[in-house]
DNA sequence: GAGTGGTCTAGACCACACA
DNA sequence: GTGTGGTCTAGACCACTCT
């Protein structure tokens, strides 16, 4: 028996090509079935090494048209979404916690907006201030719809936080995020200690059960915060 | 002939028993084999869609374990990496670039240690602005390894941007990408319009071909960008 | 050692996109 | 219509990991 070939090593070939030129950018590249005869393994073991190239966007996959070598590739990268805590841990620091503000208060408008919700909506505001080590690490402010999460009155975020409460607590389906910089304000910049005017990063995300709006949280981070992702 | 059973109707099912709570956090469920008969399929079918929701973060498998509904969920977001052209477009804005400078230059050390080169080694140093509709959306700030771009001497960026010119011409395997904030000094803020001390989303990243460094760039984004990630 | 997920095969049929 | 990728099956064996 010839020993078998692992997709791994096909999707290597395959990149191999494409790095080293054999398949050029605009190629439409062979069939798999004739890669898979070129191999020696079945159809579906090339399919599933073209697919995963695919979603990473090295390859263009189109049925009748065959799959072709993307002239503008659009790489996919992709983050971790960890509980703030696993975070700062994975970081070697210590996990200190601080709860700031809860309250029901109304919104401000982009607030109610961003989760479609009806204008005059209350909501559960909720401010804490997590800390790498005894330093500010990343201040949370966060708006909770209490229509959509049963057991909110019952929870206590003086000790557990709100993002790890929602994570054990909820079942969501969706998550939007976006990222983007903000200059620290007098508030931000005495929760943060750091400088009026420092650039912070910022990531938003608003998480969704079906088509009913859970929270929107800002996790507005000290300055010197960065954010990796990986390909 | 019963119907056939697809992944992604058991990947929605698997999804629907995680929301719904009948499969509960740190719960195991049953083995592949089990759900195969209980939806009348085959294995595989079934391991396809465990193994995409795996891929996902909301189960962990493991061999001889099994599979299981994780306490602590750690959530996948991808986002897009597309040639700053194309993103401007997408905007639906015009798009402009202009090369500010290009120069064969010593780079700052942090650079060289970025890129794991040698001290003293001297690079291509490349800025460009990119414009949307006439405004700034992004400064280019690039060093490019000479030794591992053939061609390069070649090419001119006073048309194409380097952004473009190595998406097409070099073959990278490998990129590093970070976020962070950063506050516009007086040559960021004359560039990019903006009063000094703005609040700057920058994207840092650094491309390879094996284990060859190709280039480091730094997105410097005009104040109000906002990247946006999808789960 | 034994049990689980991970992979491969050979074949079949389906669905979409192009002529 | 026709050709390509996309999926499913039934079975087999492998590899990791726990006892």
């Amino acid at each position: 028996m010839a020993p078998t070939v692992s997709w791994q090593s096909i999707q290597a070939e395959a990149l191999r090509r494409i790095q080293a030129r054999d398949w050029k950018p605009g190629d439409t590249i062979p069939h798999e079935s004739v890669l898979a005869e070129e191999f020696g393994c079945a159809r579906a073991t090339v399919h599933r090494a073209l697919r995963k190239l695919a979603e990473a966007g090295l390859l263009e996959r189109r049925r009748k048209s065959g799959t072709r070598v993307p002239l503008n590739p659009v790489y996919k990268a992709t983050f971790e979404i960890a509980i703030i805590r696993k975070e700062v841990e994975a970081g070697g620091h210590a996990y200190g916690y601080r709860l700031i503000e809860t309250a029901q208060a109304l919104p401000p408008p982009e607030i109610l907006t961003l989760l479609r919700l009806p204008a005059r909506t209350r909501l559960l505001h909720v401010v804490a201030l997590h800390e790498a080590s005894g330093s500010p690490f990343c201040l949370e402010d966060r708006w909770i719809n209490p229509g959509a999460v049963p057991g909110l009155e019952l929870a206590d975020f003086r000790e557990l936080s709100a993002n790890e409460w929602l994570v054990q607590n909820v079942a969501l389906s969706r998550i939007g995020i976006e990222f983007f910089a903000l200059a620290a304000d007098a508030g931000l910049a005495a929760h943060l200690q750091c400088p009026q005017g420092s650039a912070l990063f910022v990531i938003e995300r608003t998480t969704w059960a079906g088509s009913m709006p859970i929270t929107a949280v800002q996790l507005i981070h000290a300055p010197g915060y960065r954010l990796t992702a990986a390909t």
